[in-house]
DNA sequence: GTTTTAACGGACCTATCGGTATATTAATTT
DNA sequence: AAATTAATATACCGATAGGTCCGTTAAAAC
């Protein structure tokens, strides 16, 4: 979507590559703290000229709020797909668990963990974007245990809205140790035991 | 101890208050994330001249440290004392949940989290004390489980250590939400579905 | 070929950061 | 009273932050 809006223009053609550098932008957030990196030596990074990057991300804020919603895209969107198969509790959560204490791929943590822990470091826009894909997230899991529930798989005392947000932040909390270089059988330890509170009455 | 070991000296007598700079300190880190607290506010709050606090804390990495170790004996303790007491584990973790969750003390949050989950952002001093802090913390939940195994009051299958890191984590999870303002009943439903993990096969 | 348009990037802006040099002042010691 | 010692605060340091000015350049339109 990001370069098919691009209509043949006069003008000095751009040579700045917005993907590449969202790229490059996303792999510095999701390897420091986002709050850490900065514009200058995100520029050094992508080789790319200060006034190229506002010129085409407005402002820092614009630049982690598309980077936000890349890696949401990218890397995000295999928790929704997990959640989406509407599998049984007995697959979800080994899946679910799997993901976040031993997938290589969440080996540095998460970018919107990490982003959604400093959030008041943030831009206006990056901040509304964190909001959002929590809420996205935790309406997943709640559509998902809705589902189970009318299944019969799922019947705890719980409201799915309670279940969700425990889920959401067990996982987070499992994604922010891994960020830290916990290691990752004890990671998987806490967070089995922090879901199994969620399959009894 | 502070002005106990203050000696009488020659030359101008210091007018600097260090326990009352130490508390507006303590005061701002608590109540902001402490990476984002300058030296040149924290001086403008306390209404003290930038060398001063030099001279007394040698560098900011000092402060920090002095600051957070102000901290954990003057609010950190009171969790020491929950667990010294080695009461049942029926009358401990709800004793814990209240504190966590409903403690209008604890509405900002922690600073000793708040300094843990920035970490990379302090000194090298405050780092070492932040760990340390983090195993004591570890041992005393863990001596107090022990404790209550021997006892018979808790058979898990878990071993001491790692229900000690647990219930660590999950009081973290706690108090981070605290000071993001999240609604306390939902915090407290959260730390008690996470411990009931604790207390079953 | 000339004009128009827009991307290019080096140099620069202001604000703030942690930290200090220095001249002054207030006390103790002689 | 004079000399010594140390705490005071103003004014500064270099580094870096986010952000922009502006002269240059490369294309499309005429």
């Amino acid at each position: 979507m990001s370069d098919s809006d691009r209509k043949p223009k006069r003008g000095r053609p751009q040579t700045l590559d917005e993907d590449a550098t969202l790229k490059v932008a996303v792999d510095a957030y999701w390897g420091a703290d986002p709050a850490d990196v900065s514009i200058n030596a995100l520029c050094k990074l992508a080789e790319v000229s200060k006034p190229s990057l506002y010129r085409v991300f407005k402002s820092e804020d614009g630049l982690t709020c598309a980077a936000l919603g890349s890696y949401a895209e990218t890397v995000l969107s295999d928790i929704f797909v997990i959640l989406g198969q509407r599998r049984p509790l007995s697959e979800t959560i080994p899946a679910l668990t799997e993901f976040a204490s031993h997938d290589p791929k969440m080996e540095r943590g998460c970018l919107f963990y990490k982003m959604r822990a400093g959030k008041h470091r943030l831009g206006p826009q990056t901040q509304k974007r964190v909001e959002d894909l929590n809420g996205a997230a935790v309406d997943a899991f709640k559509a998902y245990l809705e589902d189970r529930q009318t299944v019969g798989d799922w019947n705890g005392t719980l409201s799915a809205k309670t279940a969700a947000h425990y889920l959401v932040e067990q996982i987070g909390l499992a994604l922010t140790q891994r960020a830290s270089g916990a290691d990752e059988d004890m990671i998987a330890d806490t967070l089995k035991l922090a879901l199994t509170a969620l399959q009894r009455p």
